[in-house]
DNA sequence: ACAAAAGTGTTTCTCATACACCCATGT
DNA sequence: ACATGGGTGTATGAGAAACACTTTTGT
C-alpha cells in the first residue's frame, strides 16, 4: 500500500493460490422451518462423494476480493449480485485442504432479497439448487465447505440480533407480520409466538428514528384475516440496534 | 480435502503470497484512558513515513495460519504465545496493497494477559511498543494496518459484551473492581461509576453457575481503602452470556 | 478518628412479556 | 355471521440503575 518496511529480506516468489467461496443466503415464502435457504451447487462430477459446492471461483490478478465473490455468483450460479449485500466471513487455508497446492479460499456471506429470485438460472453442467439451512446435506460438501457453512450461519444468526442485516433479506416493503417471520426462520421459531403489539413496540425505536417508515398503505390481502401495515426501511446498511433485541 | 470438485480446469501455478498480520491488545495499569493498549513494532527502516507495523511474517509451506500467526509473535516481538488467545479477524488482499507481489494477509488478533508481560524483549533491530489505543498514530502505520487496527478495536469492543474474552485480557485472579476496570477501558470509561454492588448482581448468574469463582481471600490492600473479594474463571473461553450485557 | 474502597440491601423506574379488546378482510 | 389475522392499549413482572448503609483497610 504505502511502503516497503517488511519483506525486504526474502523472496517474492507467489507460493498459494487465492479462491472465494460464497455462502448465499435467503428467506423463501413457506414454512417457518424451511423459509430460511442456502444456494448450493450440485456438481456433474459424480464419482466423487461430495456432491454439493459453494459456488467460488480463484481471484484473479487485478481482482478484489468482493469482485471475485460477485463473479462467482454470476458465473456459478447465474446471478446478477451487484447489489448484495456482501461481507467477508473468514479465511480457510490449512496447509492439507486441497492436496494440489496450497490453496487459500476466503468464504464469503451473502444475502440475496427472495424477490430477486426472477433470474433463476442453470449453468452449462451444473445446478444450482436452494436447501433449507435445517436439511443441509452435512456429509455431501466439498473441500472445507461444511465449516464455511457452520460458520456463515452463526454469522448470520448473532448478527440479526444486533444489526440491520435483516433487512438486506426483506423485500423492499414489507409488514410487521414479515418481519417476525424473518426473524423466527433464522433465529428461532419460538419469535412467531410474540403478538404484533410487542413487536410494534420494540421497533418504535426505529419508527420514531425513521429508520422504518411506514408506507400509507395496507398490503394485498392474502387469505384470510386484516392485511397488515406496510413498511419501509430507510436506514443505514450497517446500523445497529441501541440494544440488542432480546430475543 | 475431501476431492477434486473444482479447479479442474485451470492451472495451479501459485500466484499469491499469504501473510499474517497480528494486532495485540492488553491491559496495563495506569489511568482508565490509556489502559487498552497494543503492540506496535517500530521498524528500523526510517527513511519512509511508515514508523509502525503490526508483527507479522509470510506463512511457511506446511503452516497453519494459527501456527504461523504465533510465529509472528515470537519472531517480531519475542513473545511466548502458545497459549494466548488467538482468533482470526479478517484478511486484507487488495491487489494493490504491494506493489512487489499479491499479497494477501490474514489478520488476527491476540489478547495477552498484563501479568505476561515479565517476558517483554528487544528483537534485533525493532523495537517492541505498547501504545494506547486512544493515541495510535494513524499516519505512521505500514501497509494497510490502519485498517487491521480499526477492525481489530471494533472486534474486541463488540465481543467483549457478548462473550467472555474480556477474562483472556484479566490476570487468574481478580477482583470486581479490576473487571469492571478492564470493561470500563475497553468500551466506555462511564462504566467507572457503576457500583459494585449493581456490578455484583450482573455477575451474580456467572457466579451461580460456577463460571466465577469466587476464592477465599482477599487481595493485597493497595493504598487506602478495602481490599476485594478475589474472583477466579473457569468457563470455557469460547462462552458467552445468556443476555448481552447491559453497558 | 477519618477517608477511601468494597460489600449488602432496598427503592425506583424502564422495558419485555402477557393479555384483553377493537378493526379489517375473506368465506 | 364468523373465523382469522392485524392493531391499540393496559397490566404484570423481571431486571437495570440509583441510593442508603455497613464493613474493612491505611493514614
Amino acid at each position: 500500500m504505502r511502503d516497503m518496511t517488511r519483506l525486504h529480506d526474502v523472496t517474492l516468489t507467489p507460493t498459494a493460490l487465492l479462491a472465494v467461496d460464497v455462502v448465499v443466503f435467503t428467506l423463501r415464502p413457506g414454512p417457518v422451518e424451511q423459509s430460511w435457504q442456502v444456494l448450493l451447487i450440485r456438481g456433474q462430477e459424480s464419482e466423487s462423494s461430495a456432491q454439493y459446492a459453494l459456488p467460488g471461483v480463484l481471484v484473479e490478478e487485478d481482482e478484489t476480493f468482493d469482485g471475485a465473490a460477485r463473479r462467482a455468483l454470476s458465473v456459478k450460479a447465474g446471478f446478477d449480485a451487484h447489489d448484495w449485500y456482501l461481507e467477508q466471513l473468514a479465511t480457510f487455508g490449512s496447509p492439507t485442504r486441497d492436496t494440489r497446492a496450497r490453496v487459500a479460499s476466503v468464504a464469503h456471506i451473502a444475502l440475496m432479497r427472495s424477490d430477486d429470485l426472477v433470474q433463476q438460472s442453470m449453468v452449462a453442467g451444473t445446478s444450482v439448487e436452494w436447501i433449507p439451512v435445517a436439511s443441509i446435506p452435512w456429509d455431501a460438501l466439498a473441500f472445507d465447505h461444511a465449516a464455511m457453512l457452520r460458520e456463515g450461519i452463526q454469522r448470520v444468526k448473532g448478527k440479526i440480533r444486533y444489526t440491520w442485516v435483516l433487512f438486506q433479506l426483506l423485500p423492499p416493503v414489507f409488514t410487521m407480520s414479515e418481519l417476525r417471520a424473518a426473524y423466527a426462520a433464522i433465529r428461532d421459531p419460538e419469535v412467531m409466538h410474540l403478538s404484533t403489539s410487542n413487536m410494534r413496540k420494540l421497533f418504535g425505536r426505529l419508527i420514531e428514528r425513521g429508520v422504518l417508515v411506514q408506507v400509507g398503505e395496507r398490503a394485498q390481502a392474502k387469505g384470510r384475516g386484516r392485511p397488515g401495515d406496510l413498511f419501509r426501511f430507510s436506514g443505514p446498511v450497517t446500523g445497529t440496534w441501541a440494544r440488542e433485541l432480546p430475543w
